[in-house]
DNA sequence: ATCTAGCTTTTCATTTTTGAATAGATCAAA
DNA sequence: TTTGATCTATTCAAAAATGAAAAGCTAGAT
């Protein structure tokens, strides 16, 4: 008895090249499962299922996944397609919601989101407080259009395409140190004293390194005396005297426990970039958080 | 109590846009449940279930249907992309099945079916057992894309992209009257003396109509007695006696109840097309199927 | 005014699908 | 070799989706 018996073609259904489209992308039923929220035997009937309707082995069957077979190559292709349109899709409906109720979420950097939105998203929840707000804290490039985030404040000119975007200034960054760091290691009077002293910095962030380095200060991995890759644990490390840190000048003078060195110099700057699905801004409750933002962020110059 | 909570974004199950796709083509919860196989109760609550993880109305309910919202109608143009990727996926997958075994769907006009498939069909079943054939017998133009057939015999050039056709030569069309009519009405010796006859032909097909302009005869719908739409029964009406009719020469003149009128002269030629999707040459079955109609398939001229 | 035809939605018993848990298999590292 | 991690496929009870039938609704015809 063959799985594909004469007469009627078995409807595919869609859910079917979903889950296709899931696991070609993320190499296993089990990674698979993880994105999208279904479990991981549903997702190995549904291609069961897919492969006995065809007629086709899709894939390969190995102990660390599943990899497209010959006769799948081909057509990843399409499912990408469907993909693609069914993103468009929900962006599109999105933008037609007109309920200024229901919930927003916004990407930002960690530090952003610790010390810069809090009391953005206060003052936000008196003045509307039938939108719930999401903060989806990362420094990762959280995707816009497979729907991290709704909203996205970033710190670079975004280059996907299908955003809207809008400079809203840029932040000043200076360094810092603890006033316990200081009466120990005494204060570093030029760029150059910096070599002598210990550096609180990022792991895997090279943007930071850059930015130095744009200051006039060089620097590599190996200068940082700690290292850490959450931003926002690197700062309390500062504080906690471990050493000289960066930060955002306006972040870092409201704090006490710590100094501004080289009179508050400012040693870097960073463009602050608010933007969105442009589908999205035809939708009532984001279009409004986006417009609150844009007005209220709080950024070092505007320009 | 909302029916979009707070918190996380309900998934959106690409089955739920298969409905929606179908329901919008259609224009009602139960022409698409026609159409594909589930039942309205399921399409109704796909969509319901899509509207509300969306929070949009998609469609306004009438007695007469479902008529697409002016928040839905945006979306439309996507999930058409979504079928349209879908199909391709299907016939990719098609294609690159292997097994010799299983049905192909040929489809012709209802003559063509009748009276020249059925030996041809006959020869290929001895000659591959294992392939099954079904013959979707229809005269309007079924679209290969959504896969009615695998195979069409067309009596036109095939239009569409993404098919591949093959002239497979042509069929001369002659005129006949039973021998009955014959001994009471007498033969036509000329072209001009048809209007003193009976005709029996098609009700809807202008074609034919066309077909006996460019012989020269001049008719309108009003000069046929007898009209059916159905080809087969035109000529069943035909042996009987009710008139003058038009077939295939080939077809007629293996058939002792007519005549040819004319001295079986040729009045107008039909082209035959042999096609299929682009994608279902690599299927090994329908491409032995191609390759067989193309050999043995009779046509009064090859070229 | 009533009736009919066609549509959607609701109800409910049944079937199907689902996921947690489990078993089995493979690879990498200790 | 053994252990541990990671994968797929299977099992089975529970949850969800399904379709037949019924109810409700509207437009158009009688």
């Amino acid at each position: 008895m063959t799985a594909k018996a004469a007469g009627k073609t078995p409807r595919v259904d869609w859910s079917w090249l979903e889950a296709f489209q899931s696991v070609a992308e993320h190499g296993s039923l089990s990674a698979a499962a993880r994105a999208s929220g279904l479990s991981q035997p549903t997702l190995s009937r549904h291609i069961s299922a897919l492969e006995q309707t065809l007629g086709v082995t899709l894939f390969d069957r190995t102990s660390q996944g599943l990899v497209l077979a010959p006769a799948g190559l081909g057509l990843v292709e399409h499912a990408n397609t469907m993909l693609s349109a069914a993103n468009r899709f929900a962006l599109h409906a999105e933008g037609q919601t007109q309920a200024i109720e229901g919930s927003v979420r916004i990407t930002a950097s960690d530090v952003v989101s610790a010390y810069l939105l809090p009391t953005l998203v206060a003052k936000m929840q008196t003045e509307e407080p039938r939108i719930q707000v999401e903060i989806v804290s990362s420094d990762r490039t959280g995707n816009l259009l497979q729907r991290e985030a709704d909203i996205a404040l970033r710190m670079y000119q975004p280059t996907q395409q299908d955003v809207i975007a809008k400079k809203l200034g840029t932040l000043n960054i200076g360094l810092f140190a603890s006033k316990e760091y200081i009466a120990k290691h005494g204060e570093p009077d030029t760029l150059n004293d910096f070599s002598a002293h210990r550096l609180v910095g990022y792991d895997t962030n090279h943007q930071m390194i850059e930015g130095y380095q744009h200051a006039g200060i060089r620097l590599t991995q190996n200068d940082f005396n700690v290292r850490c890759d959450n931003q926002i644990v690197t700062w309390e490390l500062c504080k906690a005297g471990c050493g000289i840190g960066v930060m955002q000048l306006c972040v870092g003078q409201a704090c006490d426990e710590v100094c501004a060195l080289l009179q508050g110099q400012t040693v870097a700057t960073l463009p602050v970039w608010l933007t969105a699905h442009a589908e999205l801004r035809t939708s009532a409750r984001i279009s409004r958080v986006y417009e609150f933002i844009s007005e209220h962020f709080v950024v070092d110059s505007r320009d």
